[in-house]
RNA sequence: GGAGGAGUGGCAGAGUGGUCUAAUGCACCGGUUUCGAAAACCGGCAUGGGGUAACCCAUCGUGAGUUCGAAUCUCACCUCCUCCGCCA
């Protein structure tokens, strides 16, 4: 949520923010409603002031001038009341436009209109790409290997659904172990997370109204959350932290429920795209700063980078176009991880900031040196998901007797260097 | 699942229908004192909104209600605590 101050007095700005972004907004309409609301709060107070003040002089009146008082607010009240019930109204209408309205994309954001319009911004490690002549998938593999079973997958959990198995499982755990020794090096406290989280966490970090399809709902009312994201930024609603804690740095693990409503078609098989997966993510609180924002988000994007370089899959990483955007971010990174199976790039990270768009609605401030309250600056990235990670690593590290290597890094909490059958 | 208790500013905590403009303490900020610090003393200090300003309005878990007037009374909901039951 933007501050409806800044809104009106640039309202331009947030037009060109959300044509830039590619989403509908009517700031017009935002500011004739909030325009209203104004008049009919300063209406409502001063008829409250009123009311106030005849209270304050009945405990002390005469019988005679308390029943004159009394006689006076009648219609007073009446008017009253209706006004407060137009202001409610009003309000709530102003609410829902302005949790519409979009952040502003930073200027180094690239225009464009899809994640086809992404830009490069770095490549690493291209002479790790697997070099068979014909790489097979990941599904083609993990299956030869026993190390997934996608048949009984779906028959169990449905369309996407997947076990892992023997090796498969547990690579993805000796992934899990590694992952969290590295990034805690960082300096991160580690927190495992709930994925079942009422709806304000989602209103909160920006995932609903507008992404409300692709969550799972319970017949309680309660979401089932994408990303730990959701919850770790809910840890701290209705907070004021203190100045010198910051920056906070979380680094949370949970499972991830995604229901991919508008990708039927896209990628069917294998783990790539699954509905059920599991993740760390990396979830920053700082100090309301520019300055500092885009100092962490580098930081946060960089971490993952570094992680996967320690496992030599090639990767390159890529500033999102402004379409591509979502609602309350600035800025967005992804990482994307060279398929062999695929001959192209997929997306294993994505980095974003937010300025102050999450605290807002989540009311989560700070003191600042003057003792004033400010809106604290949030970021997150993701630090690894499984199983994803699993399809370019097994690809890349395949061999042509259809064995996988193991990556140095993860052999010791592997255990061994090689999965053959 | 059952019974009882509680939710008040950054924190602790008083307040049970009208001087609540929310006591008091801690924390924090400024000052006096000091070579400097601690302690002591003095002063300041909730948040949000509207207004050029004086000032006004709202907020005591959330929402509705009763009343001229609600932190205080009523109802619903949320959360926490204690006990009983069940259970990994």
């Amino acid at each position: 949520m933007l501050d409806i101050k800044f809104i009106r007095e640039n309202k331009d700005a947030v037009l060109a923010g959300a044509k830039k972004k590619h989403l509908e907004v009517d700031i017009d309409k935002l500011l004739q409603i909030d325009e209203k609301r104004r008049a009919l709060m300063a209406k409502t107070e001063s008829l409250r002031a009123m009311q106030n003040d005849a209270s304050k002089k009945i405990p002390s009146a005469s019988p005679e001038e308390k029943a004159k008082l009394l006689e006076q607010m009648k219609p007073l009240k009446e008017e009253f009341q209706a006004k407060e019930k137009e202001l409610q109204e009003v309000e709530h209408e102003w609410q829902l436009l302005m949790v519409q309205v979009p952040n502003l994309p930073d200027h180094s954001v690239p225009d464009g209109d899809s994640d086809a319009d992404n830009q490069e911004v770095r490549r690493w490690g291209d002479e790790y790409k697997a070099q068979l002549a014909t790489p097979r998938s990941h599904i083609d593999i993990m299956q030869t290997l026993g190390m997934a079973d996608f048949e009984r997958g779906a028959k169990v959990a449905g369309f996407r659904g997947y076990f892992l198995k023997g090796d498969g499982a547990l690579l993805n755990f000796a992934i899990w172990r590694y992952a969290q020794d590295f990034f805690l090096k960082k300096g991160f406290v580690p927190m495992v997370v709930p994925s079942l989280v009422r709806r304000v966490n989602f209103l909160g970090t920006g995932y609903i109204p507008q992404g409300e399809e692709d969550l799972y709902k319970t017949q309680d009312g309660d979401f089932l959350a994408g990303t730990a994201e959701v919850a770790t930024m809910g840890y701290h609603m209705n907070e004021v932290l203190e100045a010198k804690e910051l920056p906070i740095k979380y680094l949370s693990f949970s499972p991830c429920f995604r229901r991919e409503a508008g990708s039927h078609s896209k990628d069917v098989k294998g783990l790539i795209r699954v509905h059920e997966f599991y993740k760390w993510e990396q979830v920053v609180l700082c100090e309301a700063s520019h300055e500092e924002s885009v100092k962490l988000h580098e930081w946060l994007n960089g971490n993952t980078e570094e992680f996967i370089q320690t496992l030599k899959i090639p990767y390159h990483t890529v500033v999102n176009c402004g379409g591509d955007l979502g609602l309350g971010q600035v800025k967005k990174y992804d990482i994307e991880l060279w398929v062999p199976g695929e001959q192209k790039y997929r997306e294993i990270s994505s980095a974003s900031y937010f300025h102050d768009f999450q605290t807002r609605r989540l009311n989560i401030r700070y003191r600042d040196a003057q003792g004033a309250m400010q809106y604290a600056h949030s970021l997150n990235s993701t630090a690894i998901p499984t199983p994803r990670i699993l399809v370019s690593l097994i690809e890349n590290y395949q061999q042509e007797d259809g064995s996988i290597v193991i990556p140095e890094a993860l052999r010791p909490y592997f255990g061994k260097d090689k999965i053959s059958k």
